[in-house]
DNA sequence: GCAATAGTGTCTTTAAGACACTATCCC
DNA sequence: GGGATAGTGTCTTAAAGACACTATTGC
């Protein structure tokens, strides 16, 4: 395929209105994590992080995180395009302040969907590439430019008719993903750090899903999935904070799909 | 939300261009059907339409249908922007010349991902919103306009290094998700008439995932799924050509997702 | 009758889930 | 020792697949 890097220029010599509309294209990003809640709860829960808006439209309601798909200027001045993934993994690292950090490489990106219905931005026509991060417990958002309106809101506190223009719906759409994908994907591990316990994987499912699951249970049938997590041989330092045995430290296996596949307790009646 | 129509001359009052970058989008289908091959293959085969390209780049080469998204002219003279399936709808009732038929409402489509590499088409910074169609056996593409060029080709003849643009990729991409679906979801009915026979069905699976089932075996699971299929209470008319008992005919169920699902024969090592 | 197609019975193996139990640790 | 957490044994039920079988039709 041809290499040709277009910029600014180039796109206004060919630009022919009678035969496309030229349209703005931004990339929204639902990020997830799981985190203890901000309340007193023991339990860890699924947040996603928002930010408030501070201009119009929208002024003051709660927002995902999102920006332009611009072209990019490198280090010696050139311009190129960037690609969707890439515009998703900048605005990420913009709004959670974590650019110079280390920890924005453990984050897993894929492109969650499109939405481009008419009229989903008062302002113009906009078509958006809504995208899905799954990460593990990052810490609140506060270095950097952009991240001081960023936070993290928990997933069971949000009311969805307050976010601003269609995020609703991708956000709605994101979780679903999410909580589809933990059947058959080891992506929960995603949501672990380097290293964890069946039981740290089990609290990612149980924060993603909003169910209890039987530890028991849980635990054999994710040792028994081959390849989804590999034993290090270590174990935690110590057992529970008021006492008990010592868990074994798994890391995340070579597994990209789950056989057999962990499935929901309550299957949903859902249209996909 | 706002229900502000965006035309061409309030995008260009908005436009900034230092804000974000103008780019033309396109809707790209990867329409899927099952038909009896043109070589004298006893079985049914799943085919893709693709267009012959006439114009530079990738002139005389196969590509996905599509076209870009741009604002709609009304009956009465006025403007609007049209959504993204929208779009794929209107380019594949165009492609396939059946716009006028009826047949094309029973056509199930959704949106598979969007494409957005730089320099995946040399002339421009193109983003395209690839959709997936599942159709019922259509009938060549002949009348309308951009219908001659059209036409289904056997998925298992396409040699992908030879498609236009990055549209491999998103063939790819397209079978894959239909692969995957099958399993999970009722789709399969999406490819059969209105009325068919567990056979018929069966047929389909083979299709699209390349291996032979069990018709014994196929025949009591889609049975023992709820809301996958009803009976309609009618038989065929007569049996095989060669001889056989008349087969029951079904419709679709309710269902939108099959509880236990039907499992892929070997489940392929992939990475989604 | 015979070949062909539709549909069913039955058995084995695997997996999911309920439940009880053992193992190890902190205090 | 006692409470808490990690991990295992065992049984029941559901489901997948192999295989053989019965049922009905066209010729």
């Amino acid at each position: 395929m041809a290499d040709t890097v277009t910029n600014e220029r180039d796109w206004l010599a060919s630009y022919d209105p009678r035969a496309y509309e030229p349209i703005a294209v931004t990339v929204d990003i639902v990020a997830l994590t799981i985190r203890q809640g901000a309340d007193g709860d023991a339990e860890k829960a699924l947040h996603v992080l928002l930010v408030r808006r501070g201009e119009m439209p929208f002024a003051g309601r709660l927002a995902l995180p999102g920006g332009f798909v611009r072209p990019v200027v490198e280090a010696d001045g050139t311009r190129r395009d960037e690609d969707l993934g890439e515009a998703a993994e900048r605005e990420l690292a913009e709004e959670t302040g974590l650019a110079t950090g280390t920890r924005l490489d453990r984050v897993h990106l894929e492109q969650l969907g499109t939405y481009g219905a008419p009229g989903r931005d008062p302002r113009m026509r906009i078509v958006s590439v809504a995208h899905l991060a799954f990460a593990p417990d990052l810490p609140d958002p506060t270095a950097g430019g952009d991240a001081a309106h960023a936070l993290w809101v928990p997933v069971a506190d949000i009311d969805f008719r307050s976010l601003a223009f269609d995020h609703a719906r991708i956000l709605a759409d994101g979780l679903e993903r999410a909580r589809a994908k933990l059947e058959y994907s080891p992506l929960a591990t995603a949501f672990a750090g380097e290293e964890f316990t069946i039981t740290e994987l089990r609290e990612v499912y149980q924060a993603v899903w909003g169910e209890p699951m039987h530890a028991g249970n849980f635990h054999r049938k994710v040792l028994s999935v081959p390849g989804f997590v590999e034993d290090t041989g270590a174990t935690t330092a110590r057992g529970g904070a008021r006492g008990g045995r010592r868990a074994r430290l798994y890391r995340a296996g070579p597994a990209r799909l789950l056989h057999p596949a962990l499935l929901r307790p309550s299957p949903e009646e859902d249209s996909r």
